[in-house]
DNA sequence: ACCCAGGCAGACAACGTTGTCCACCTTCGG
DNA sequence: CCGAAGGTGGACAACGTTGTCTGCCTGGGT
């Protein structure tokens, strides 16, 4: 910027002033400047930028794994309300570890990001609080924060899970599994707890026999799901409590005879065009970025309400996988 | 900073060497400063450091859409790396729109990433010359960059879509549909090449109603897909050039029968369950963004070699949907 | 012709950090 | 006991930009 100023025979603060397009100057000394700064290359450095007006343009997406299609679809929804904010992005991974998702959070606020919208993985985000103090904005997403109150935005987790098991039930089912996340990850244990409200509901108990929550990799859910369908009572229809489980459910099944009913919390890319199709309880993650987003910008807007917890409703998509298995009833 | 420096009674420089952890503290000053840290809550800005450092440790990534599962496959590998390199990311999608592809690398530009990752999606890249010029590297991914040497990684496009059209060919497939992107896309007419070479090395015509090049959304790709089927010479099969069309045409041949032989170019997470099965020229898109990535930070760290164009090999999975249909041949 | 007002340009400090340089104090050897 | 060397802490400038303030110059009004 000085040689731009040198080389246009100017001050360093006319410069600024062309580039910002602040009035106050001539449109001959404006064209001059102009000139040198496409001679020169020149481009104006941000960082310094927002280092003197002590603001960022930028929020930290602190995901739990940007390839899976449920991360990618939260990822969209909040980028698109970054842009209309005229935010930059920062993406992250923390892979489910707590460690990771700390180490990402505090690099994401020692840049100075304006928010963060964390989908937490840690137990507990005490170690956000200075941050939080210091002017940080933070919005939680899919799961809420522990020890610390703070904005969470997630889905009717339990309300969902028992809208599925219900359907399940009213086609005549009694013995249902549920596969689902560890239960120290709250979407996990929510929906466990819907499964266990819904056989409630109806009067049926909850053997724990049909419950497997571990790991949620393709060989895990396949040696559960095995367990569960043999012995002297076999599921005769599973609830698979979120997309890997059911990927990994629908894959071990494959070609299994008679296949046992299935739904599956989130929905599948292909899922309409399965046979026979696949009933799901359906998020909508993109609306979920959305929402957390705008809650963020809301607060850096000012809003200094108090935390909010909102939560998105799910939508049952019946496809024809509740048929009344034989043997069952 | 100062603040901690007056709360330990120290000077400024002493803090941060305290917060770089240099030699030259007494251990009993460096408690004395870290005691003050802890209680102020401070943590260093790093946007300070960088301005000051001249590094950001901070790269781009300019994807087509974050949303998308190739996308999002992508963005893995680079992230992966990147955390390697003790890297941020900063992410944006483009949309296909070169005006806001411009925008965004732009953007990231004036932050002063060290370096891009850019799918692109413009036929110009010659805006990008003056950031190379001055010290941000470039690595072109799934597609390269037109105007402007630049490293670019991509797929073997047209060996893959010819080894798919071949195989269909093969099975007896006279009569091949292709649809695929608009033409200025790079993947999408390399993919079309590929297509015309397996046809003229059977021997076969290329005959233009059977080829359609468009809009990715599923009402075009079915109006496409219902031409070919209709008409005096209906195609017995159909080669989909990306994962979008092929999803496309999957929904709208949803119970149709016979349905045509399909191939499509990008494996699908549930392609191995459907069935008949989908046989797919599936590429590695972590592996492409891990090559990128490396690529990028190899020229970050001084490699000056001329630029590269990297292609790497697709297989085809074959997964039974090259029965012979009846009336070809 | 003179004065005042207003528009426009430039000097200077500051954002929060790090690198350079210097000064002090301690300690050890002669 | 003194001198020198080494180790430790602090003052200062600089990174590239913007906000504030001052001052010049021009134009119009009396």
């Amino acid at each position: 910027m000085k040689d731009v100023a040198a080389a246009a025979g100017v001050g360093l603060k006319t410069v600024s002033r062309v580039v910002n397009e602040e009035s106050g100057v001539s449109p001959a000394m404006a064209a001059r400047v102009r000139a040198a700064i496409d001679a020169l290359g020149f481009r104006r450095n941000d960082s310094a930028r927002l280092l003197r007006t002590g603001t960022t343009a930028s929020i930290g997406l602190l995901l739990e794994d940007i390839g899976d299609p449920f991360s990618s679809a939260l990822s969209r929804g909040v980028e698109g309300v970054a842009r209309e904010h005229g935010s930059l992005l920062f993406t992250g991974s923390s892979a489910e570890d707590p460690q990771r998702e700390r180490e990402l959070a505090l690099a994401f606020c020692a840049r100075r990001v304006d928010g963060l919208v964390v989908v937490p993985a840690g137990a507990d985000h005490g170690y956000l609080a200075p941050e939080l103090a210091s002017g940080t904005a933070a919005v939680f997403l899919d799961r809420p924060a522990s020890g610390l109150p703070a904005d969470a935005v997630l889905s009717d987790n339990a309300g969902g899970a028992r809208e599925g098991v219900a359907h399940l039930i009213a086609h005549g089912h009694r013995r249902i599994g549920f596969v689902g996340d560890l239960p120290h990850i709250h979407t996990g244990s929510e929906r466990l707890r819907g499964y266990r409200a819904a056989l409630a509901e109806a009067g049926l108990p909850a053997d724990e026999r049909w419950i497997a929550t571990g790991p949620t990799d393709a060989g895990t859910v396949a040696r559960a799901v095995r367990g569960m369908l043999s012995g002297s009572e076999p599921v005769t229809a599973l609830f698979t409590a979120n997309n890997r489980v059911t990927l990994g459910a629908l894959q071990y099944l494959a070609g299994a005879s008679p296949r046992p009913a299935l739904v599956g919390f989130d929905d599948l890319e292909l899922g309409a065009l399965l046979s026979p199709g696949l009933t799901v309880v359906a998020q909508d993650p993109e609306a979920l970025g959305r929402t957390a987003a705008r809650l963020l910008f809301d607060r850096l807007g000012g809003d200094t309400s108090p935390p909010q917890r909102i939560e998105l409703p799910t939508r049952l998509i019946v496809r024809g996988s509740g048929e009344v298995p034989p043997g069952a009833a």
